[in-house]
Parts: structure tokens; sequence; C-alpha cells
DNA sequence: CGCAGTCTTGAGACAGATCAACTCACGTGG
DNA sequence: CCACGTGAGTTGATCTGTCTCAAGACTGCG
């Protein structure tokens, strides 16, 4: 279960303020937001309860979690993997403001993969709130216009992209929200398992792990424990990905 | 290209205003916005004229379209096929509004599947004047939410779905937004190739061939020439899918 | 009526899934 | 502090599904 935190000030709620459009006044908008939002923490592994009856948006201050759609059985429960299990639709990390729809529209849930601060908002009453402040309402639509333009273009790549193509970009991914490198060498840490980045991609286990090996034994990436990953060039892994010049070369 | 029409009246506007939100008053903030739009009518195999320069937000009033990234040849011309060619990555029907991002950010294309009648926003006027009716901003908003749900729902489907289930998925889905139907027995003709439907698929002509010939020979859909398809039971195939109620059944 | 392009059908090749051991990392308890 | 055990990760052998390459048949058009 989430733990709220009412005694605690609501950690969380600065950094969404900050991160709120500049231009959005002197922040009584701002204040009205905040005001709506709980904060919560979810421990490693714990997911955000379930709330059949609202649509929520979710502001992730700080940690990394997982959407999963409906079947993912709770860590410790049975259902080692006998189905499916959950499907992976996308990870998030701190600075993410994730729309949690109600369980009704096909039940997505947010897992905690590492330690998550976060705020949480009724989705409807955000609204309500932010249409007093258009900047916050735009702000939030291109977001999601951005968000859908992303998804689109994973669709695509989905589609028709082979194995060591979805694990490089998958790399240049984490590569690029991690540490914000785009290029050049750069190292870090994934918070989720072989299991989570193989459902995330459509692809197994196995073959993930596979794939990593060729890309080590390439000299392109370099592993330490089960999440270290040290990346040699991300360009070069880019490329692989069929991301940016990758005009014949 | 494009043909603008300054002499017609227009069509297409009046139907956008109706599908604005209701509660938007006296129309005001919708009048604004229609003088923002440009009417166009595209040809089959039309494209709409690229903009290099400006996000666009372009309404469907009737017709389909395909929305294509990079690459796709204008039909008539060379390029067969050697290149994966363009990627499919949404097709849109009378109704949709279609967010058509400027070249630079990838450059996607919208292609006429069908004559096509469309109205043309510049997206950032279309947002600054719709500030100024949240009702409509939030509508947007909903609008793309909800797009970017099934987006990924879509993207979850992708990546491990055989291309029986990928098939039955889209012919349900056209099913659905060309007919409404959601079960029984429906009919309706389809405005795109089987090149198209491979491609937003992430499948090859052949296989998508090969698994309309499956479902024709277990009965459950009938074809009559290109286009024409009738299905015996959308929820017999909702069920290949992997749609509804998909347990054990 | 004939042509061109789309669609269908077939045979072979290959990527990734599946099944099955094995190894190692990391947390636990001695 | 080190030994141990569990579960994650790796590796290997085989099998299936989809792509590829190659003809052939039909649709729809001029």
């Amino acid at each position: 279960m989430a733990t709220l935190s009412p005694p605690p000030p609501a950690f969380g709620l600065e950094q969404f303020r900050a991160a709120l459009p500049a231009g959005t006044g002197e922040g009584r908008v701002a204040d009205g937001l905040c005001a709506l939002g709980e904060a919560a923490q979810l421990a490693r592994g714990e997911e955000l309860a379930p709330d059949p009856e609202t649509d929520r948006l979710v502001w992730l201050a700080s940690g990394a979690a997982k959407l999963v759609a409906r079947g993912a059985a709770p860590p410790g429960a049975g259902t080692p993997a006998g189905p499916p299990g959950g499907q992976v639709l996308a990870f998030h990390f701190a600075g993410d403001l994730v729309s949690v729809l109600r369980q009704k529209d096909g039940d997505f849930r947010l897992v905690a993969l590492t330690p998550c601060d976060l705020v949480i908002f009724p989705s409807d009453r955000f609204l309500d709130h932010a249409q007093g402040d258009p900047a916050v309402l735009r702000s939030v639509l291109t977001r999601s216009l951005q968000a859908l333009h992303r998804s689109r273009t994973r669709m695509m790549q989905m589609g028709h992209k082979s194995a060591a193509a979805r694990i490089a970009d998958f790399l240049v991914s984490m590569a690029e929200r991690l540490t914000g490198a785009t290029r050049g060498p750069c190292a870090f840490a994934l918070p989720m398992s072989r299991r989570d980045i193989g459902d995330s991609l459509g692809l197994t286990i196995e073959t993930v792990s596979r794939q990593l090996t060729e890309l080590r034994e390439a000299g392109l990436v370099a592993t330490e424990g089960r999440s270290k990953v040290a990346i040699t060039d991300v360009g070069a892994l880019a490329r692989i990905a069929g991301r940016g010049g990758s005009k014949a070369g």
C-alpha cells in the first residue's frame, strides 16, 4: 500500500511547483494545484493503490517506476509467469507526469522500481484548477502531445525492428533519461530487471540477455553486477538502434 | 498538392464547430478558431503539403487518411519498396483531430486514402485561441490523453502478438471505427492497401494476405474484390486479437 | 481487350521463442 | 567474516513463425 504522508510536509510538492511553467504568474494557481495533490511514497516493488473510479495524474518527484497492464501479480505473490504476466507499457523517472487511467479503461498500474516520492492528482479536479491558468493546461497538453509522439515513434519501431535495434534503442533512451547523455560514453544503473526490459520491448529475457552479451563482446557496453551499465559510445548505439544519422552508416 | 479552397464556403468548418464541446458558450471562441482554420481537399493518394516550420492540428471532416513517417515516396513515383518505404503510424477517419508535427521533429506526413475534406490549424495559434476557452483546451487535452492511451495499448500489442492477432485486432478496430460495430456481423470497405495494413502492423504484405486467407477459410471473414470485407462475428475476431474475455478462451 | 499493378500462393532461410541446464550475484545466517 | 541458498541472469539446443525470394492469378483501369 502507498504510505500517505500527512506529517512530513509533502515532499515533492515544492519540486512539482518548480517544474510548472514559469510564465504562470505569482503561483496562485500553482498553490491551488499543490493543495489538490496528495504526496505518497512507494517502496521498491510496491504498487500505487489502484483507484477504480477516477483517472489520475501522477507526478514522480523521485525514483523510478513502471506502468504495467493487467495481470501482473504483486511482488512476492504467486503467478510466476505462466501467462504473459504483466506487460510493461512504459518506464517513468523523476520529473515525469504520468497519466494513470481508472481501472475501468483497462487497468494500468504504476509499480515502483526504486523507492519513489510521488504526488497524486485526481485528473478531473487537476484540470478544473488548471483551467484557471491556461499556461499550465497548455503545458500539460504539450507534454501529452509529445508523449503521444514518442509513443507513436516507439510503436513504429516496435513494428519492424530487430532485437538488437530494440535493445540499443532502449539503452540509448535510458542513457538520455538517466544521465542526459546523447552521445559519447556514459554509465548508469538500470532500476528494472531483465524481465521488465523484455516485457517492455516485446522480447524474452533470454533474448535480452543474449543481445546484451553481443553488445558487450562488441565492446559497446560493459556491465557490472545485475544493474550497472557503462556505454562506450551512445552515438554508436543510436546508430544500431536506427536513430539519428542512419543514412547508410 | 492540397487544393486550398477560398471560393467554396469552407466545407468542413461547420462540422468542426459542431464537434466542439457544447459547454463552450455562445461560440465566440469557436468562431475565432474557425477563422484560424484553412479548409483544404486532398484527392486519393495526395499528401498534405508539408510545413517544415509549424506543428499543425488537422481536423478530418470527411474521408480517410494515413499518417506515415519519413521515406514514403509519393504515389506514382519510384522507390517501390527497396528500403522499408514508409512506416504507417496510424489511420485516421472523418471526425479525427490529427496532430501533425513539423518536419524537424521527424517529418510525419498525412496522405489521403480517399478524397478528404480537412481543416488545418497552426498548432500554436490554435492553442493561443483555445486558451480563451478552457473547455476547448481541455477537450483537446482529453482527446490527446485518449490517443496516448490507445497508442500505448497498441504498442503493447505490437510488442508480442502473433500476426493472426494483429490482423484480427486491425479488423476489429476498423469495424469499430467504420461501422461502430463491436460484435456480431458487419461489412465495410477498407480504404487502404495490403501494404498499408502491413506497414501499420509491422508485417509484410504476404503475411497479411496469408492471415486474411486463413480467416476466410475459417469462415470468420469474407472478402470481395480488393477492399470489401465482411466480418461474420466481430466478437470472435476480438477474441483472436486477445481483446475482451480472453480468459482461457 | 489488354496492360499494370495488387494480391495470392509456394518453398526456403533466419530471427527469436521455447525448453533446459548451468552460473553467478546478492542477501542471509552461521 | 565467510559459507550458503535463492532467484536472477547467462548460455546452449531445438523449434516455430515470419520474412524473403519467386512465380502465378486476379482486379481494375485505360
